[in-house]
RNA sequence: GCCUCUGUGGCGGAAUUGGUAGACGCGCUGGAUUCAAAAUCCAGUUCUCGCAAGGGAGUGGGGGUUCGAUUCCCCCCGGAGGCACCA
């Protein structure tokens, strides 16, 4: 009888489909459970090896929590909207909406070959007018809502107060005001452009080198357009906060934090010298005030023209000009050099009346803080280079007496080091205004310096956050169009809910123009609207960027027909939070803290339940591949190499390689392609051997022998277990008895613990018994389907069913450990001299520590080690080991 | 430079709270089966000395704590990912 897994595997997937067997119940009596893929951008490569991963190990779940009895939520969709589809739609004239549901079709399908347990009547696809419908109305409740940073919350706009004076001011006043506090904002923004795509990106999509993320180019240039931005950064306390009580890796929480960037510190105001202006800076070392000796501003400063003096104006000028063409990249990569140019104007230091020198220099960003900062080079890296470049002053002011040595410290009090750790101040008091940190610690000092300026009205302890307002729209076709229209008057305003979708038109063409403007300009059907008055209006040609629809996806799959709201409450209270969320790590921030963030803004509306969407988090690793390269490092493509008694040659030039992992590539030729797998080995293997590769959070290579193996287990196990004459009626043996319990409890905690490559490894070692053994009873054969039924549920039913059910065993329950079974009475302790095993001995659990070590000295072994030595101590850890320790 | 993770046989990887390092799988070696091969089954497989019994070494390197360290602490080296003039 063979294993034909493609007749059983077909069957079952025919048997599931048609009986609908992981249909999700709105029965909420039961405990629930939400476990959640990271959905997929169908692309029209299709699948590769890295998605099956998360999935099978969220469908291991799923299954085992079936059967554990809870009610579980498990389901797949789309993330359709994105450049692919437009890009080819330019090119070929095919509707974006044609290439991507072909796509989501043969993704569908593949995903279905691997007979995971998705809830197929919760399918979602965000580009599917009933689904954006609500992205757009998530939209307008962000547009319609305002920070209240008093109270930390997002509340709705209209119990927004306005303050008197704006009132007096007139509705105009009003509106502005109104605007200027909306979590989404209409505002010119200097962005990056991608010639190549022409689209705007988000300052994370443009990477390191200058190349656009997307299509890799370095055609990525700063461009001043009208966009929208939501105000993520008003939430950066609570999305830094929230991370606490949330089960995700650490790794992700900490990128998450530098994102956010929250630092603590001050706005110092400064006199300028000679113009009744001040500079306002921001530090987070308020103390080290004293030592100040010059200050810098950014070059795009707006009080830079009242502080440039006439006689530097024309070098103040030129560095300017310079720096605006330079891009933040630019600036960074010249990060090594300083430049910079003095002002000529001098400001008064606060805390001591010294004048010090204004400079400009691009080191300092017109993005973060105010722009503007004091430099301290004695105790700030930065302000050090520049302070050495220009050979400015530096005036030590914290002594690092005790935390270093002799000599460097000499190098710190004399200025010609930097220091930016603690220490004791020194030359910081002003007898005049009575302030005095002198002696102080450094955390002393900066709240005694913050306390000082409060009450000196010359500043405030202050937080600033490296998060910016978020950009939220793109030059693009294929997107949520934005329900807002722009009014000739000047108004702006959203479509009403009950006008809700607004439809993408249909088009002939997709290209975008040169100028920023989006395709959907030229839908002049669409793009004009008049209102009951007569005004005329324009629609916003803008869409949202991919992020938008798998902000809150997750939301729309506990409701997802819904035509009325988003979703049903009761129906969201019943399923919130994930309770596990698989995913890869690249979406460690970008999704994850924007998804947050939505969320908090729903929350904060009574939209939905909880504060946090995703209770727990893991991330898979990614799979690589083996490569070969030569001795001189050249890459040789897999299809060169010939593999001979575990080494690698060329198969040509028979030069031997030496083997590598890296990257799946077609350059490589060492892609993998499920269905290929599929084909040759089953849906079941595939599941397997990604799951038994290593640690589901490690990268880790693919090879084609351990997926040899895994279906060599199947085959092994349909051939014993899946024979009749081994499955037997009567009494089981003991020692299988035993091993099938502990295999039950290995299996069960590493699915809990998600170690599901050790869990296969307790199904193998079971195997062997039991093909050892020869037969096993029916119980036990049973037992052994449900517990690889979560992992090859192909084979698990179809063993199900050969044992005489005609149910699914989707819903049988888990198997019970029985203690009795697996309690030991003995135990073989090694016996260990100076910490060298060295034998064996029985004795029971139970044994007397001193007849156990009177036994064990006794043993004639024992002889060999103690001979002419004193036995100083025996330890006897119980269950564990025997440890004597001789002199 | 900073943050996070990581380093164990020929390979992927196992080792509760510190307690027999190398489970399980691949590969390799030998054997059975076969005319032969594939497939399958059985045995062996960290390195090293030894015919063997039995020693010795060993979890990136160096130190430390401990009866005992892959596990805890310190320093150094290598690999992956993230951030990078954020004052």
């Amino acid at each position: 009888m063979e294993y034909n897994f493609t007749q059983i595997e077909k069957k079952w997937q025919d048997f599931w489909e048609e009986n609908k067997t992981f249909k999700t119940t709105k029965d909420t009596s039961k405990p629930k459970y939400y476990a959640l893929d990271m959905f997929p951008y169908p692309s029209g490569a299709g699948l590769h090896v890295g998605h099956p991963e998360g999935y099978t190990a969220s469908d291991i779940i799923s299954r085992y929590k079936r059967m554990k009895g809870y009610n579980v939520l498990h389901p797949m969709g789309w993330d359709a909207f994105g450049l692919p589809a437009e890009q080819y739609a330019i090119q070929t004239g095919t509707h974006p909406a044609i290439t991507t549901k072909k796509n989501c079709d043969n993704f569908r399908r593949q995903i279905k070959a691997l007979g995971l347990s998705y809830d197929w009547d919760r399918e979602i696809n965000t580009t599917d007018p009933k689904y954006y419908k609500w992205t757009q109305w998530i939209f307008s409740r962000l547009y319609n809502t305002w920070f209240d940073q008093d109270m930390q919350k997002g509340r709705p706009i209209d119990e927004l107060p306005i303050p008197a004076e704006v009132e007096a001011k007139g509705k105009e006043a009003v509106r502005e005001y109104v605007d200027e506090k909306r979590l989404a904002y209409y505002d010119d923004a200097q962005v990056w452009w991608c010639n190549h795509c022409k689209i705007v990106c988000a300052n994370e999509e443009v990477l390191n080198d200058g190349s656009h993320e997307k299509c890799g180019t370095k055609e990525v240039v700063r461009k001043n357009l009208k966009q929208w931005m939501l105000r993520i950064p008003q939430y950066g306390e609570r999305l830094i906060k929230g991370l606490d009580g949330l089960d995700w890796p650490e790794g992700v929480k900490d990128m998450q934090r530098n994102w956010i960037g929250k630092s603590t510190g001050a706005e110092v105001d400064f006199q300028l010298d000679g113009v009744d202006e001040k500079l306002t800076v921001y530090t987070t070392r308020p103390d080290t005030l004293f030592g100040a000796t010059y200050m810098v501003i950014a070059p795009e400063h707006p009080a830079l023209d009242v502080i440039v003096t006439e006689d530097q104006s024309e070098k103040v000028n030129d560095y300017m000009r310079a720096a605006a063409l330079k891009s933040d990249l630019d600036r960074t990569d010249l990060a090594k050099e300083k430049t910079g140019v003095f002002t000529g104007r001098y400001a008064i230091n606060p805390i001591n009346g010294e004048k010090i020198p204004v400079w400009v220099a691009d080191y300092v960003l017109i993005g973060y803080g105010t722009g503007a900062i004091m430099a301290v080079p004695a105790h700030d890296t930065r302000d050090f280079e520049f302070a050495k470049e220009f050979d400015i002053p530096v005036i030590c002011i914290l002594d690092p007496a005790d935390a270093t040595d002799e000599d460097s410290r000499a190098q710190v009090l004399a200025g010609d080091a930097c220091w930016t750790e603690d220490g004791a101040y020194i030359n910081s008091a002003n007898a005049d205004n009575g302030l005095d940190i002198n002696g102080m610690n450094k955390a002393d000092g900066i709240k005694t310096v913050i306390d000082w300026l409060g009450e000196n009205k010359l500043g405030k302890a202050t937080v600033n956050y490296k998060l910016r307002d978020w950009l939220f729209s793109r030059q693009r076709y294929w997107g949520e169009p934005f329900p807002i229209i722009h009014w000739e008057d000047g108004e702006v305003s959203i479509v009403e809910d009950e006008n809700l979708p607004l439809v993408l038109p249909d088009m002939e063409k997709y290209e975008p123009g040169n100028s920023g403007e989006s395709p959907l300009a030229n839908a002049e059907e669409w793009l004009y609207v008049t209102d009951e008055n007569g005004r005329k209006g324009r629609r916003e040609t803008n869409t949202m960027p991919q992020w938008a629809g798998s902000c809150w996806y997750y939301l729309r799959y506990i409701d997802p027909t819904n035509d009325d709201a988003p979703f049903d409450s009761v129906q969201e209270n019943y399923w919130m939070p994930i309770d596990l969320y698989i995913g890869g790590a690249e979406h460690a921030v970008l999704h994850l803290l924007y998804s947050r963030f939505w969320h908090k803004v729903l929350f904060d509306l009574g939209v939905v339940s909880t504060d946090e969407p995703y209770q727990k988090l893991y991330n898979q690793g990614m799979i690589l591949a083996f490569a070969y390269e030569n001795a001189s490092g050249g890459k040789v493509p897999s299809d060169q190499v010939r593999e001979e008694e575990g080494k690698f040659f060329h198969k040509e030039t028979g030069e031997e390689l030496k083997q590598i992992v890296a990257k799946m590539s077609k350059s490589l030729k060492n892609v993998v392609n499920p269905d290929d797998v599929t084909a040759n080995y089953g849906a079941d293997s595939l599941r397997l051997y990604e799951m038994f590769m290593g640690p589901l959070d490690a990268t880790k290579p693919w090879a084609e022998n351990g997926v040899k193996g895994v279906f060599g287990f199947l085959t092994r196990v349909h051939r014993f277990f899946a024979n009749m004459d081994n499955i037997v009626e009567g009494e089981e043996d003991k020692e299988v008895l035993k091993l099938l319990h502990q295999t039950i409890q290995k299996v069960e905690g590493d699915i809990n613990n998600l170690r599901f490559n050790t869990g296969i490894s307790a199904m193998m070692i079971f195997l062997n018994l039991a093909t050892k053994k020869g037969k096993v009873t029916k119980e036990t054969a049973e037992t052994f389907a449900q517990l690889l039924a979560p992992y090859a549920p192909h084979l698990g039913e179809e063993l199900w069913e050969l044992y005489g059910h005609s149910d699914t065993i989707t819903y049988e329950p888990w198997p019970e450990v029985n203690e009795s079974y697996i309690k030991e009475d003995t135990h073989n302790y090694p016996v260990q001299f100076n910490g060298k095993v060295r034998f064996q001995k029985e004795f029971a659990v139970d044994a007397d520590r001193k007849a156990m070590e009177a036994a064990v000295l006794a043993d004639e072994r024992a002889a060999k080690w103690t001979e002419g030595k004193n036995v100083v101590k025996v330890i006897i850890v119980p269950k564990k080991i025997i440890n004597i320790v001789v002199k």
